[in-house]
DNA sequence: GAGAATAAGCGTACGCGTACGATTTAGTCA
DNA sequence: TGACTAAATCGTACGCGTACGCTTATTCTC
């Protein structure tokens, strides 16, 4: 693969594969050249290819918010960005990838309206559970959502370049969640805290997970769900 | 659609349909025939269905085992059971309404795995542990499985005329649990203790789901989880 | 300039699920 | 028998994600 040298520090500079090059070249042509010169085509620049992501990602989000999430495909994607399709792969290795930064708005959207639902409970109890509720209002309220954001298949999400993922998003929610509970922190220790929100986070994706892909069972109200839970701990 | 008039009793007979297809045909040839008789080529008997239905399965099934899950193409079952590709949708609406008796198998599997390891256990606490690491273990082991079953999309599912169906094995599941919690169903009322039960499968669902398909994410050992969930009720 | 080298861009093709509608088949009726 | 009819079958086509490899652009060295 071409794009492989690179992906190990893209923001690194490429004096590496500038080394190789020139090696390269110097056992076949035998000539000597400093290491600022290369041959070939330069890469672009990091401003170049920026730009060239940003454009792929405000038509995935314009084509979203226009005409839905049926829409974002790669060859819409790509006509409304006026590029051949398979360009996009230049940027992006899968179409997961450039979803991402689609449901990275979600979240966004979501942790606003958890924060500002939280501030209006004082205990830590209440904050929980207000927290518990808003998220599952969410994703039960937006189920197309919930599908596209945890039902794909992204197994090479690992191996992407973003910034943003699950594991990221993950984290975000456990340090947003984190400081709403101080009153907790006193009397719990932060390790045993992380693995109780870990739980906690655990089982509101469930109850969404269940809700929404197994429909036809008569849940009851998910807000028992959620006092049985959190009635373990206080 | 040409077989709606069924869709809602397909095994109850065809009466109303022929009773539609009679009076159709009287207005427009103002002829008489007895209930019995009707015009055309005559359904297949449910006995035919069933067995194009069954060799459609049998063909998923086999190419599933023999070359695994991405060999499971429409295209490819409808091959290996000598049939056009969209033969098929004569008898199934949609890929997944196949793809549900590939994973049928596996909760048989599943359940006879918790079974197994449930009868080890004595006490109602052990029993559940067990059960929940079991299930665990099981789709964390398979999580190309756990993908299948879960993360498929399946809006159709509720209009298929198939028996196996999430909430039928969601049911099956809280029914296998039951009956190993008799000294917790002595002090606890059995509507509240199926919320709790309701509540642990989302729970388990939940934790597999982050740990399967968050995997970037560094996941405590999930049997703190469980102990989390199960210290709050024993 | 000519040519080599390398990155960027994209055309073509494959297999996928499945909508649509034409074709074939299997009965009854005149 | 042959016309009629409805069920069963399936050929064709569309848009999809993306693998592969060719074309084009941009820099170098000579």
């Amino acid at each position: 693969m071409g794009r492989a040298p690179t992906e190990t520090s893209p923001r690194l500079g490429n004096h590496a594969v500038y080394a190789y090059t020139i090696a390269k070249s110097k056992g076949i042509t035998g000539m000597s050249m400093n290491q600022d010169t290369k041959m070939g085509r330069p890469k672009q620049s990091d401003d170049e290819r920026q730009q060239k992501v940003d454009a792929i990602i405000q038509s995935a989000q314009s084509l979203f918010i226009a005409e839905g999430f049926p829409s974002v495909s790669m060859r819409k994607i790509a006509a409304k960005a006026s590029m051949g399709t398979m360009t996009l792969y230049k940027y992006f290795p899968n179409k997961n990838a450039i979803l991402h930064h689609i449901w990275a708005g979600f979240f966004d959207e979501l942790f606003d309206l958890v924060r500002s639902d939280v501030e209006k409970e004082t205990d830590a109890k209440s904050k929980l559970k207000a927290m518990c509720m808003t998220y599952l209002n969410y994703w039960v309220g937006h189920p197309d959502r919930f599908r596209i954001v945890f039902l794909n298949e992204d197994r090479a999400s690992s191996t992407d370049e973003f910034f943003i993922n699950h594991a990221n998003i993950t984290q975000e929610m456990l340090l947003t969640v984190g400081p709403m509970m101080q009153d907790l922190s006193k009397s719990v220790d932060p390790s045993s805290m992380m693995v109780f929100l870990e739980s906690l986070m655990c089982f509101v994706h469930g109850v969404a997970l269940n809700v929404i892909t197994i429909s036809e069972y008569p849940w009851s109200d998910y807000e028992k769900y959620i006092d049985i839970f959190l009635d373990s701990k206080f």
